[in-house]
RNA sequence: CGGGCCAUAGCGCAGCCUGGUAGCGCGUCCGUCUGGGGGGCGGGAGGUCACAGGUUCGAAUCCUGUUGGCCCGACCA
């Protein structure tokens, strides 16, 4: 990509209504700009690292089994007073009325379409187990919205739900889910703790949050040190294996948010114990039959009774998920995208635009790691090397080549690594190499 | 929903207290000198001062109301 074709409107100055660091990042960047409170357009950077970050998502839960659908944001409010949630939800539920004074509503949630789909078309325990994703934008009308994305009131998530004939089976489906969710979030270039998550009143059992350790972290955690050092060599999980051991290891842990935190249910005589800040950007729960139940849901077991099945629900805050990435990679000059989900991987930058042997060079780097499967954003703009300097920090790719009549005089470029900021002086050959050592 | 604060050019701000017809920095446009960390010089464009009403000869400024936004708290992915 060309800079001088694509539409990335940074800003020089902080905005005064963002406070958080990766608030005012995406608006310096230009990645997004409020439309309301909590609601935003996504300009061209931002949508692309929210693509990457929902394509790897979806490859995660495809991997896993699950099928996805697509349920729609306006609901009708017929299947919510069948749940009971109607009246439950509360002014978070943007309530909605058509031309025909029909109840709508802006989903903030999908149990109760995703259990009206299933039960429609599954009677059978023969047809489970069974898992439903979707991803899509939701709505939810927060007292206080903040801190960008992070806290929208519309934003962008992936659902899954699972349906079991019984309880141990349902387990099994959670434990897949788990494992997946490992998955996916290291893809993304991130460390996430799973940490086991308080169900409410209702009768679930069982439900983890993942969390990203970043210092800027909205609430304070508490982790095994050895948690947060925890490689585990699942590169390739097979999903039809029994994977409760391999969940086993991550919950012999101990890993709490605040709320949940209690020191005396750890013995902390190593000092192993850290205390952090971390960043909720996934939620898995097994809820059983409370929505099977009310919603009539049910399957035929083996026996031919019918009973509600049994379901879990697993869900990713995909918009919420590129703020925290930026809290947890980023420094004062700007935004350090990991690999995993940068818009590009390389950043050149002509520091003396309209200067032939710049130009010439750029162009031709340029046009080989467009072909060398890399993704390349070239910076062949008319400003001053100082000024593309800081915007490319700001925009943070992973490497930045910098191409200047100096340069060029003793034939050596610099090749600037953006997280650690070290600079490598290589000939033209040795960029080639490294361009395609690393593809 | 309680408490605090804000709204003046694309962005960041001053002016308001003490009313007299709007200014600075950045950005933008033209010219020029520049060119390795947000340049220099010269010239230009750009604002019904959030909206509505009131006081006044006169309102960005004083008064009332409305709308929008931000922060702290309670709540949440």
């Amino acid at each position: 990509m060309l800079l001088s074709r694509f539409f990335v409107p940074v800003l020089k100055e902080n905005p005064k209504e963002a406070e958080i660091i990766s608030h005012i990042y995406m608006l310096r960047a230009g990645m997004i700009q409020q439309s309301a409170s909590g609601i935003y357009s996504w300009l061209p950077l931002g949508k692309i690292v929210l693509e990457k970050i929902t394509e790897i998502c979806r490859r995660e839960m495809l991997k896993a089994g699950a099928n996805e659908i697509l349920m729609p944001t306006l609901q009708s409010a017929e299947i919510w007073k069948e749940s009971g949630r109607y009246e439950d939800y509360g002014k978070e539920m943007l309530r909605i009325k058509d031309r025909n004074n029909r109840n709508l509503l802006y989903g903030p949630t999908n149990e109760e379409l995703v259990t009206e789909i299933f039960r429609t078309h599954v009677k059978s325990y023969k047809e489970l187990p069974l898992n439903l994703f979707h991803i899509q934008w939701k709505f939810r009308d927060e007292l206080r919205p903040r801190f960008g994305v992070m806290r929208g009131r519309e934003f962008l998530m992936k659902d899954a739900y699972s349906f079991d004939v019984d309880y141990n089976s349902s387990i099994k489906s959670y434990n897949i889910m788990f494992m997946a969710y490992i998955q996916l979030f290291k893809k993304m270039g991130l460390k996430a703790i799973p940490m086991k998550a308080d169900t409410g009143p209702i009768g679930g059992d069982l439900s983890h949050e993942f969390i990203i350790i970043a210092d800027t972290g909205e609430s304070e955690v508490y982790v095994e040190r050895e948690l947060l050092n925890f490689k585990d060599s699942l590169t390739n999980i097979n999903y039809e294996d029994d994977l409760q051991e391999k969940v086993n290891k991550f919950t012999s842990f101990y890993a709490a948010t605040e709320e949940k935190h209690d020191a005396s249910n750890f013995d902390n005589k190593n000092n192993t114990l850290i205390k952090t800040r971390g960043i909720e950007v996934g939620h898995i729960f097994h809820f059983g039959q409370k929505y099977s139940s009310p919603m009539r849901a049910t399957i035929s077991d083996r026996q031919g009774d019918n009973i509600p099945v049994f379901m879990g629900s697993y869900g990713v805050g995909l918009s919420r998920l590129v703020g925290a990435i930026i809290e947890a990679n980023h420094d004062q000059n700007g935004i350090i995208w990991p690999s995993e989900i940068s818009p590009w991987d390389y950043n050149i930058i002509n520091l003396k635009s309209g200067d032939n042997d710049c130009d010439n060079i750029c162009l031709k780097l340029y046009n080989f790691i467009n072909n060398n499967t890399s993704n390349v954003l070239y910076d062949n703009t008319d400003e001053r090397a100082g000024a593309k300097l800081a915007r490319a920090d700001l925009i943070g790719l992973p490497y930045q080549i910098l191409i200047g009549p100096k340069g060029i005089k003793e034939e050596l470029y610099d090749l600037k690594c953006r997280k650690s900021g070290e600079i490598s002086r290589l000939s033209y050959n040795e960029l080639l190499n490294f361009v395609q050592m690393n593809a």
